[in-house]
DNA sequence: CTTAAATTTCAGTTCTGACTGAAAAAAGTG
DNA sequence: CACTTTTTTCAGTCAGAACTGAAATTTAAG
């Protein structure tokens, strides 16, 4: 049970993304493993291939799990657990923005709210450090908003709007 | 000098979002710090306000200088480096984006061009994982293309864009 | 040119969090 | 219900990054 060579380049380089996203080295890589592999595969299998403890498996497929980047299914006649992860990379896309938005963009939405109160009422700050606050506010708002309304739209919206590129300037400024 | 309780709790949020990001925390502080002042400020200014050493401090904004997030300026008598950073959010944003994409995209980009050619060669790998490979890359490549595009527009019709939101689907499909 | 102020460098320390491996728990099996 | 297999938990280890403080360097003033 070993990697073709592109697939441990592919694995290694998203365990190495991982690190700069929210999450850690393993985790990507499994996300990674499982994202390529025509099959679902076990923990035991992750084991040998990426070459790490069981334990580690085990704790970052639940991390994976509680994202919704993986889901577990059993084969008839095997009680061993085997995980899969969305093969559409739409979909991952969108689950991965998901999560983003909830572990850092609602957290700072409500950090900027209570500031912005806050400031209000301290007569030692400087007035354009309270505009300061509130236009991060205005922006983080207006980001989370924006994300809001769009979640909704069917990717093959989003993959013309992706296409169109700069296009779409002129739409929105000639209508 | 020290921070006022509202100022303290947004660059102490900053910098713990700092880390979820690729910097560290004394970074994102010093980047919080300087945006919300009213004025630039010096380093054993910021010193004071964060309590940190002099020496995180140097090399925190030299960090942020390469990004284009802090630059220098001077007092007329004064030897002492001043330091500020952009106070518009959008060019915060976009600076931001613009260092994601050259560290995180671009190299994504060039390891999946690579492996969607060496894969192609490897005869025990799958067709499906040289499939999701490809799927990928499209993906990538297209996000990157259109970041390329988006990079031009103006602020103001970002804006528009934004307030738009899921509206932009109609627009897109009607044309 | 000498001295003082400001900044940077860097070796060493500290801290964080990822990872391991053994033990416990859970989930089937006969 | 005893036994086996599989999974999870958790205390301890380890590695890497962040940070400090002292020494070196740079910069400019007298």
């Amino acid at each position: 049970m070993e990697m073709s060579p592109a697939v441990e380049k592919y694995v290694l380089h998203w365990g190495e993304m991982g690190t700069r996203w929210g999450t850690n080295r393993t985790v990507a890589q499994i996300q990674a493993l499982l994202y390529l592999s025509p099959r679902p595969l076990r923990a035991d299998e992750i084991v040998d291939m990426l070459s790490v403890a069981r334990s580690n498996v085990s704790t970052s497929i639940r991390e994976l799990q509680s994202y919704g980047l993986v889901k577990m299914t059993h084969v008839l006649g095997d009680r061993r657990d085997y995980f899969e992860s969305p093969h559409d990379v739409w979909e991952l896309f969108r689950i991965i923005i998901e999560q983003r938005k909830q572990r850092e963009l609602n957290p700072t939405l409500s950090m900027l709210r209570s500031c912005a109160a806050e400031v209000e009422a301290e007569t030692s700050t400087d007035d354009i450090t309270k505009e300061r606050i509130k236009n991060m506010l205005a922006f983080v708002e207006s980001v989370s908003e924006w994300y809001d309304k769009i979640r909704e739209v069917p990717t093959t919206t989003l993959q013309k709007l992706m296409k169109l590129g700069a296009g779409i300037a002129k739409l929105v400024n000639k209508r």
